[in-house]
DNA sequence: CCTTCACGTGGAAACGTTTCCAGAAATGCT
DNA sequence: AGCATTTCTGGAAACGTTTCCACGTGAAGG
């Protein structure tokens, strides 16, 4: 009853034309006192709450952000869409949430039915920002939008960290402790523009500093095992102290299978993740990792794009980055670990891990 | 340009009217061969899609889903979310989404404005759905809801687990283990109606056991550190051998919090948590928990609330119980731990936490 | 040859708003 | 009092669709 009430039943209730009710209701206008009070006794009577269909039908405007994300299981998206919403409700907008699960396809088809949906603007991470035919688009259909987490080589709106200089200060990190014979464990490496960044920070920093390139591991994140690409780096390289992987996410799961494989974390073999979820300080050894700012990311991002929305332009084309913090954890050891390719006996912990760098979780 | 192509438009174009466009391109109403050819050029040439909103305003549907979670930071709605989605993909719905942060009023305020974005129909976890009034205002609206999490007094359509059986089989598994002296570990317990039910069963369960009444320990989600009221439970309960907290992220806190106190786990105190979220598995120890279907619930709840959109009525007023399944982890020793609730030196483990039911975490 | 009827088509109303325009009433000024 | 201005109000068009209705046209049937 009270979803069907329009504009007609308050005119009819308050003795007034639809005209009147609206720029009473919308306070543009003129009305006399006692229309107005007529007006919101009708409103008050009848439970009368707008249709926004139907206004932005008029108006030609939504109010809503189309987001569009690769998945909900990696919190870091979670985040991110925390941090648009923080940001769009300050101005009254709504989400329209996609997500894309890493699929090209997926990802126009997603964004077709956004666009159909007719939204403002669009907040996407995009599996490859610089492979996408997507941005050529959104560019001629001529609506807003913002990338979060890429890092195109063209010019685009985007929001992110500078994944090259970071993945270096992991490397330094990693050469600090004595670490020479890594790995960089990434999933859809070829897929996603940013881990392919991080790569090459990482080994740039490593070339420079004179040290063997990191080896590249690839896994499949359908997989929840990864103990063979495991054993066949351990293969390659036997004397593997540390492991840079592309997420924090895959760095617990990494750290599951290595201690299914026998190994004690840290002491056979470092490990340093990237993004800074919330677990990574709760788990023990705490995870070292990159902290991206993803809360701060989502809100500037959609701040960006809905001040680009009323003033009725296109975001500036630029990629906006932001701070980023190296965080050192329990799970990189200051000393090159042994480790342990083959599937002998645990080998337990001699020192306590808790001894460790206690201060990072303490805040 | 492309998002201002219209029908008439493509009428124009196809020397036809806009009637018999509409009749074309949905395969609704007879046209001749040439007509519909002249049709599809005309679609393809502008790049003409359908405006949503004018389609809705008329049909009277949005084919838009409003959902209403607590928050994106527990992992557990971001899978609810995820499979959601996948039941709205298949009937090609779109998800409207709010977060309200355990706040009634935010919640009030949320539904309100999906309300009027005109959702088909609506997916709420409540902080109490018991004493939330906006249930009223739903069906006074005749807006179709189904309540997800959630386990009601009254009969309304919702779909969760047994929290209070699933709680007995906690208590059961941590009598069987020895434990006696244990407390329920719980944030925002007054607002949350399922906490309530486990608690609730949990309690039970000890007083037909003839043990003693689990402490009742209430947490601030918004504070990171629980450490102070942990000190107050051990004051209280010196002896105190296990804890179940209310969800697996708080579990994981708790469990950070315990160790910065100076304890082992699980050796000093034994941990359950509740969700079963996916990092539960990958962390040393693993997480004794109960593991809810998370994304069959998102899933039901969205196909049974699309049936009752399409078919026009409300969905069963009744509660579907989903399975859920104990999982045992290396959380919860099977014995009665040693504890210290005071700051004393660290206690090292003696045996591998490694070596207590790996199975659980291999699939 | 005249009806019937199916088919193909277009006009127009409707969905719930906003807003332009014009008219009416009330007030201000000489 | 007369006129100009302001204040208040309602009609109607527009936004992009769908759908009802009616109007041809041509073919099939008598």
């Amino acid at each position: 009853m009270a979803g069907r009430v329009t504009l007609h039943d308050v005119a009819r209730r308050a003795n007034c034309s639809v005209a009147t009710v609206s720029r009473v209701l919308n306070n543009t206008g003129p009305a006399s006192a006692e229309t107005r009070a007529r007006v919101e006794r009708a409103v008050a009577e009848l439970g009368f709450r707008f249709n926004e269909i139907g206004r932005s039908l008029q108006s030609k405007r939504s109010r809503t952000l189309g987001i569009m994300v690769p998945t909900l299981s990696n919190p870091v998206f979670a985040a991110i869409i925390e941090g648009i919403q923080a940001a769009a409700r300050l101005s009254g907008y709504q989400i329209l949430l996609a997500c894309a699960y890493y699929d090209p396809e997926e990802e126009s088809r997603a964004i077709d039915t956004l666009l159909a949906k007719q939204v403002d603007g669009l907040l996407l991470t995009l599996t490859n920002a610089d492979k996408s035919k997507e941005i050529a688009l959104l560019h001629q259909a001529d609506l807003p939008f913002v990338l979060i987490f890429n890092q195109p080589e063209e010019a685009l709106p985007a929001v992110t960290v500078d994944n090259s200089t970071a993945a270096r200060d992991v490397a330094k990190a990693l050469l600090d402790a004595g670490h020479r014979k890594v790995a960089y464990v990434a999933g859809r490496f070829r897929s996603s523009d940013r881990s392919e960044r991080r790569y090459q920070g990482f080994t740039q920093a490593f070339a420079e500093a004179g040290a063997p390139p990191p080896v590249l591991v690839e896994v499949d994140y359908d997989r929840v095992d990864h103990r063979a690409v495991l054993t066949g780096l351990f293969a390659r390289q036997p004397d593997t102290t540390a492991l840079f992987c592309s997420n924090d996410m895959l760095a617990l799961a990494v750290m599951a299978d290595l201690r299914r494989m026998g190994m004690s974390l840290p002491e056979d073999i470092s490990i340093v993740g990237f993004d800074g979820i919330a677990v990574s300080t709760l788990i023990t050894p705490s995870l070292a990792t990159v902290v991206t700012p993803c809360h701060a990311m989502g809100r500037r991002a959609a701040s960006g794009l809905i001040d680009a929305i009323e003033n009725r332009r296109q975001p500036p084309a630029g990629t906006l980055l932001l701070p980023y913090q190296f965080r050192p954890g329990e799970s990189l050891m200051a000393r090159p670990g042994r480790n342990r390719p083959t599937r002998s006996a645990p080998t337990r912990a001699k020192a306590s891990p808790l001894s460790v760098s206690r201060k990072e979780t303490e805040r």
